[in-house]
DNA sequence: ACCTGAACACCGTTCAAGT
DNA sequence: ACCTGAACACCGTTCAAGT
């Protein structure tokens, strides 16, 4: 990305973005680029400079999803007890999941390797986020020894995944993530025998 | 389907799921019907005579994988710790579905809706091979209350499915469904506090 | 530097015409 | 009854030509 664009680029960028945000709401995370395209009144050539890869546009459809749900982040780390905060945050983030479509697969893709460019991934942003909330968790014994952040994100994803097909995805998911979560996440390890 | 094929619809038919096979198990659940339809030397619309919808042809590919499946479900059910039966033969199911390209898919598509036309489903058959390993361990109080087998089933594809894009999806699978294990499936229900 | 328009190879769907 | 071949509308990629 250089490092002064032009206004006409910029303008077709934000066209873009807020076409694609609207398209992959409707149609999922396979919505068409043409479409895409044809709905911003630009050639198909121009989505492919400002997002060379259906991920890459993904991602930036997902930010600023990815944002609010760092900004709970945050909220969360510093109140209540340290499991409820933990589980608070994960279940919106299934929520959000369910709800914005192309969230998961953006977060599949992007959690599963770093970009060959290193571009920034909204997989990483989240774990960052989260990291906190887990480690005051971990610390307070209310999770499994040798969770990640990463471990978390990616379960609910593939809960989300898994279920985005069912008559009621949302119920379904958060209903299979509690059941996993308590796995993860024991009520008290004291009580566990290993 | 008509009670007597043809000859020829029956050879088609063979040489069509076998060529699908090998081109779902190289290019995943979204391998190139029209390839297919070349390599077996059918025209595309032969394929679309025989399996009507993408999901057809997951669901018939996925055939041979889910009666191995069915069939260690029902050894697995007599033998050993109740427990460890379940966890043996859900960890083979999550194998089963890293190995084979498509299975997850198909697996996801058909435990969502039961077929419009109310074709044979490739979960419901393995939901009902794992009915009694649950049955057996939940009896021994080592499942949670309420857990069904499409429960495990769901959460195994989904954990399959988020991670089918990492470095050593394997590994990273049987990691994630052991966490999750550990709480649809405590080792002993008398040590939880509830 | 950034864009458009067109050409390309591909896909899945549909249907008329064959045996 | 079952097939083929062709036509169709669509897709993503690439690139020459414009400003």
């Amino acid at each position: 990305m250089p490092e002064h664009q032009r206004a006409d680029a910029r303008r077709n960028y934000a066209r873009l973005l807020a076409v694609a945000e609207e398209e992959v709401a409707a149609h999922g995370a396979g919505a068409s680029l043409e479409q895409i395209a044809r709905t911003a009144g630009v050639g198909s050539a121009t989505v492919r400079r400002h997002f060379p890869t259906r991920r890459a546009l993904l991602t930036a459809v997902s930010g600023s999803r990815i944002e609010a749900l760092s900004a709970r982040a945050h909220e969360l780390t510093g109140s209540g007890d340290s499991r409820d905060a933990l589980l608070e945050w994960l279940g919106e983030v299934v929520t959000y999941c369910v709800t914005a479509r192309g969230l998961a697969a953006a977060l599949a893709l992007d959690g599963a390797e770093p970009d060959p460019v290193h571009e920034n991934s909204c997989s990483a942003a989240l774990e960052e986020a989260g990291e906190p909330l887990l480690r005051r968790a971990a610390a307070d014994g209310a999770v499994a020894d040798g969770v990640t952040v990463a471990d978390l994100i990616t379960l609910a994803v593939g809960i989300v995944l898994a279920t985005e097909h069912h008559p009621d995805p949302g119920a379904r998911a958060q209903r299979l993530f509690g059941l996993a979560v308590a796995g993860l996440s024991p009520r008290s390890l004291s009580t566990q025998d290993t």
